[in-house]
DNA sequence: TTGTAGGCGTTATCAG
DNA sequence: CTGATAACGCCTACAA
């Protein structure tokens, strides 16, 4: 058998509450005990019982990250800086993948995990605003992104609005007119797809610009397949955009596949933006510019967004904003580097 | 406060063993009073409190799964199946990222963390054979891959020489002749690369062709950037592969992106193959011949293996070998699909 | 088939 | 500054 805290007090000669304090960093103990329960520690080996102290604590000192896939970069990129922050807060994380399944969703939110953990991290993709009634708020959750919206909840937003605009005027900005946008949800009004498609909208309208029903791709998981299909779809169909706008940067790199797989150029006859920035972007043949958002940032929020809510430190849900820019890279004609963009 | 046992158990006017027979599904408990108990359970909307499980059982239902980092799409795609084949087995994963660093692997194997979980999926990268004395039996280890390796661990290994003789042995068939090898570690012994580039020999060897100094290029960590910087040594040096071996896919893509920067076209002036066959090498440009493992059944063989430790169910450490295929695609002339190879 | 008693290892309380 | 003692909520004997 492992090694108590009483087998300490005792080999130290000392009580048991001593050596937790001792464990605890309690600031009140003699040097010479503190010395003497140490090395009855070193001695015996001895590894504090991590469920005994979460019992007596009411608390688990993990917390849960729900999330799609891991095989999507976006979210494993975001999985590693949510478990980085965390761990600085000596929190462990434990990743629910929900495949954008709603059932799975729900039980992320609901299920018997919820139990396990001190808290939830969130990125929902199947549940929408219909849905924000059932968000808990009893164990703490911290919501990512902004298809689902409640003021009775933290959350961590990157207004994929504002951020798509960008992108779009970026095009724009290099001579581009016939827009292509892949991975549209059609019917979905607040989704991160919706309101990336509104934010490129917006950018076409101000620029004089008619929206063309035919440009737009439609794709429901944001995958490779799915890119590459949405815009061979609209290929198909006779249309000849001059640049894409890939809602994330899968779904731009699987049409850049497409469309070289036609023999089309990139970026003389279509250029490409994407939208999240991961690695791969800046290895992709040619290099893919993309809209760039601070992972480690947005991470370290809803990380600390969720302690506050757990210590009870907090009081009414906040919102934080991530900021954004532009990545300038080959597939829109730049040579690589980041270019600022006022957020 | 949350309803406890005793809670349930008042309310449904049984004891609280008769509650928990009902939790645990014991069989032998009259169907009425389960009735009872579930009705005051849904009543109460009582939860079971994990803790104190875990306290009594001596168990955590945690496992750990140790790997570099998820931001590299291999590690990302096994995480995202071990959680999946854990989770049909009703266990829930821990990640510890260790970024190639010896301390933090160290403590993956030793720390803290250890004692949180009933046992560990480690993936090591920084340790070496050397290391083996200092592998801990004690809580439940499996091993993945072949860079440390002991007989008093499980294992889930991946004939990682045979496979990269095959891949070598792919681009031969293809005519290629002058074959260069990126991220190679000098020096390495006995992990992954030392074990792959060992496997590109021989097939060299066997084909009588000349090992090429001039033909290896080392890279530190296997990301993308380290596969651009690998071969832009080699080229640099003046060497001129008609075909790369990348020990990774990223490396490989890397590679890839390096020789396209510099005007060379794949496959005509040179063919590349990866290793992992990640999901990226289906929509790179070109599309990248991979050698193929069977990751879920990589993860479910670790998470077997785990759990059997775990239960004492285990009898003297085993090891289960992966197999292999390789997927030939567009960057070895290959116009898709997957080929079977005998393993 | 169900109830009772006790302890898993830790921390909180409250004296001393 | 340190010690005794009582929970935390559940499960495993054992008994009934």
């Amino acid at each position: 058998m492992a090694a108590t805290m009483q087998d300490v007090a005792t080999l130290a000669g000392v009580s048991v509450k001593t050596v937790s304090n001792v464990v605890n960093d309690y600031p009140y103990v003699r040097p010479e005990t503190r010395e003497r329960v140490m090395s009855a520690i070193a001695e015996l080996g001895y590894q504090l019982n991590a469920s005994a102290r979460n019992l007596r604590r009411g608390r688990t000192g993990l917390i849960g990250l729900a999330l799609p896939m891991l095989s999507l970069p976006y979210f494993a990129e975001l999985a590693e800086s949510v478990i980085a922050a965390a761990e600085e807060r000596g929190l462990v994380v434990v990743i629910e993948q929900t495949g954008d399944d709603r059932g799975r969703e729900m039980d992320a939110l609901h299920g018997s995990r919820r139990t396990v953990t001190d808290g939830l991290i969130f990125s929902p993709l199947a549940l929408g605003p219909e849905d924000e009634h059932l968000l808990p708020t009893r164990p703490p959750l911290v919501l990512l992104g902004e298809r689902v919206f409640s003021d009775r909840v933290d959350h961590v937003t990157m207004r994929n609005t504002e951020a798509a605009k960008a992108a779009t005027e970026h095009l724009l900005s290099v001579g581009r007119r016939r827009i292509a946008v892949v991975g549209v949800h059609p019917g979905e009004k607040v989704g991160s797809a919706a309101l990336r498609v509104t934010g490129y909208e917006q950018a076409l309208r101000e620029a004089g610009i008619a929206l063309d029903p035919a440009l737009y791709g439609t794709a429901g998981p944001w995958g490779r397949a799915a890119g590459a299909q949405a815009l061979a779809q609209i290929l198909d169909a006779g249309a000849v955009p001059d640049a894409v706008f890939g809602l994330n940067d899968t779904l731009a790199i699987g049409a850049m596949h497409e469309l070289q797989t036609r023999g089309l150029r990139v970026p003389e006859d279509v250029a490409i933006i994407g939208f999240d920035d991961i690695e791969e972007a800046q290895y992709s043949a040619p290099t893919l510019t993309s809209v760039h958002f601070g992972r480690d940032d947005i991470a370290r929020s809803a990380v600390d967004l969720l302690e506050a809510r757990i210590t009870g430190a907090a009081g009414a849900p906040r919102r934080v904003d991530a900021a954004f820019q532009i990545s300038v890279r080959a597939s829109t004609g730049g040579a690589g580097g980041r270019a600022s963009v006022p957020t």
